[in-house]
DNA sequence: AAATCACGCAACCGCGGGGTC
DNA sequence: AGACCCCGCGGTTGCGTGATT
C-alpha cells in the first residue's frame, strides 16, 4: 500500500504564517510542549499540517534561535564543516550556536557556494576546479578516504545532535517549570535559556545516555553516545569524559606529505586559524572572548573548559579506512593529501576583504596561496585545527548542547 | 515611474529511518 | 515479520523585496 500522505492536506493552510497563527503555536508550544506535531495543530486551533507546525517550529519560533547576518566565525565554521561532512545541514547546525539547518542550507546555497565558485573551487570537493580535474589516482584515493571519513563523522555528530536534541528536550521541560507563565522569547531570554540548557545538558547527557554507553569503559566513551563504540567508531572519536568535564577530544590527524601535525585544541571552540580576527560584526572577535556570545562564556568558565590531549593514531590510506584501522591505540591518521590547499582561509579573507577595511597584513599571513612550505604546511594545519577544534568542541560548544 | 531582473528566505515536498503494534 | 505511524532531513519552490534598466 502507498505511503500515508502526511496529513490530510483538505481544509489545511499552507503558505506563509500570519502572526496570530504564530502566537496560537507558541503559546501552545510553550504551555504544553510539542509531544506529537500531527496531533497538535487541532488542539492548538491551528489549519496548518503538524509538519508545516514543526518547520515553523523549529525554524522561526524556537526561543534559542539567532537571527541576521553569519558573522565570519560562523561562515568559517559552515565552510569547514562542509568540507567535511558534505550536506548534512542539520550535523553542521549542530556547531553553530542557535543557527537552524534550513538557515545554514539556504547560507550556503545563496551565498557561500557562489564564493566558492567564484574562487574557482568546486563547492562540492572544496578543492580547486582544476585539481579536481586533475586528479590522480592517488589524489582521488584520499578523496574517498576522506568521504569515507566524513561519512563516519557524520554519523558520529548525528548521534550527537540526536542526543542534545532528548536531553534538551528535558532542559526546556525544565526551564519551562522555572518560567513564569508569562515568558516570552527573547534574545536575552533565549541566551540564558541556552546557558543553562548546556549546564543541564552536561549532566543530564553525559550522566544518562553517555554514561550508559560508556558503561565498562569508565569515562571513555565513543562520541556516538549509542553504545556501540566496538561497532561504530568515528575517526574523530574516542572522547574522555569526566564526570563534571566536557569531552577531551583526543584525536592527531596527519597528513601523508607532510610531517605529523600536531593538533593542540583551543577552549575557545574557534578555529586557530590565524585568520584575521577582526571584523566590524563584534560577534567575530574571537570566542574566547565571546563578549557576544555569554553562553559560550559562561559554559567554558563554568563546565566546559577542556583541553585537548594528543592521542596519535594511524590509518594506512594504502589499505583503505575501517573503522578499526582508527583506533587511537594504532598510531597516527595519515589523511592524504587532501584539503591541501588553504583555500578556506583564502575564501575567508575574501570575505573579510569585503567586510574590513584595514587587514592586509595578515591576510598576507594567511592567504598562504604563494608561500614557502612552512606556510604550505602552516595552512594545512591551521585547516584541519579549525576543522576538529569545531568537531572536537561540538558537546560543549554546540548551542544545543 | 514602471517594468524587469536578481536575490534571499520561508515554506513545502518527498524520502528514509526508527519506533510501535 | 511487516505494516503503519511519526519525525527529521535535504532538496526544491515560490514569493517578497531591493536593485537595475
Amino acid at each position: 500500500m502507498g505511503r500515508s500522505p502526511c496529513c490530510d492536506k483538505v481544509g489545511l493552510k499552507k503558505g506563509p504564517w500570519t502572526p496570530e497563527e504564530d502566537q496560537k503555536l507558541l503559546a501552545y508550544i510553550e504551555e504544553h510542549g510539542h509531544g506529537s506535531w500531527r496531533a497538535l495543530p487541532a488542539k492548538a486551533g491551528l489549519q496548518r499540517c503538524g509538519k508545516s507546525c514543526r518547520l515553523r517550529w523549529t525554524n522561526y519560533l524556537r526561543p534559542d534561535i539567532k537571527r541576521g547576518k553569519f558573522s565570519l566565525q560562523e561562515e568559517q565554521t559552515i565552510i569547514q564543516l562542509h568540507a567535511l561532512l558534505g550536506n548534512r545541514w542539520s550535523a553542521i547546525a549542530t556547531h553553530l550556536p542557535k543557527r537552524t539547518d534550513n538557515e545554514i542550507k539556504n547560507y550556503w546555497n545563496t551565498h557561500l557556494k557562489k564564493r566558492l565558485a567564484k574562487m574557482g573551487i568546486d563547492p562540492v570537493t572544496h578543492k580547486p576546479k582544476s585539481d579536481a580535474l586533475l586528479s590522480t589516482d592517488g589524489q582521488s584515493k584520499n578523496a574517498a578516504n576522506l568521504s569515507h571519513m566524513a561519512q563516519w563523522e557524520s554519523a558520529r555528530l548525528e548521534a550527537e545532535a540526536r542526543l542534545v536534541r532528548e536531553s534538551k528536550l528535558r532542559s526546556n521541560s525544565l526551564q519551562h517549570q522555572l518560567n513564569p507563565p508569562g515568558y516570552a522569547p527573547s534574545a536575552s531570554a533565549s541566551a540564558s535559556t541556552s546557558a543553562s540548557a548546556a549546564q543541564l545538558v552536561n549532566k543530564t547527557a553525559w550522566n544518562s545516555g553517555w554514561s550508559k554507553s560508556s558503561e565498562g569503559n569508565t569515562g571513555v566513551l565513543n562520541s556516538t553516545g549509542l553504545g556501540v563504540a566496538g561497532d561504530l567508531e568515528s575517526p574523530t572519536s574516542t572522547l574522555t569524559f569526566s564526570e563534571n568535564a566536557p569531552p577531551i577530544m583526543s584525536t592527531g590527524l596527519g597528513v601523508s606529505s607532510m610531517p605529523m601535525i600536531e593538533f593542540v585544541g583551543t577552549t575557545s571552540g574557534s578555529s586557530d586559524t590565524g585568520i584575521i580576527k577582526e571584523e566590524g560584526e563584534q560577534d567575530w572577535k574571537g570566542l574566547g572572548s565571546s563578549s557576544n556570545l555569554p553562553e559560550y562564556k559562561e559554559g567554558m568558565e563554568n563546565s566546559l573548559s577542556f583541553t585537548s590531549s594528543l592521542h596519535d593514531m594511524t590509518i594506512s590510506m594504502e589499505e583503505g579506512w575501517t573503522p578499526e584501522s582508527l583506533r587511537p591505540n594504532n598510531g597516527h591518521v595519515n589523511v592524504g593529501n587532501v584539503m591541501d590547499e588553504g583555500f578556506t582561509n583564502l575564501l575567508l579573507n575574501d570575505s573579510m576583504d569585503r567586510s574590513l577595511s584595514d587587514s592586509g597584513k595578515e591576510s598576507d599571513e594567511n592567504s598562504g596561496g604563494s608561500g614557502d612550505g612552512s606556510d604550505y604546511y602552516e595552512d594545512n594545519k591551521n585547516y584541519w585545527n579549525s576543522i576538529l577544534n569545531l568537531v572536537n568542541s561540538s558537546p560543549s560548544d554546540s548551542p544545543m548542547f
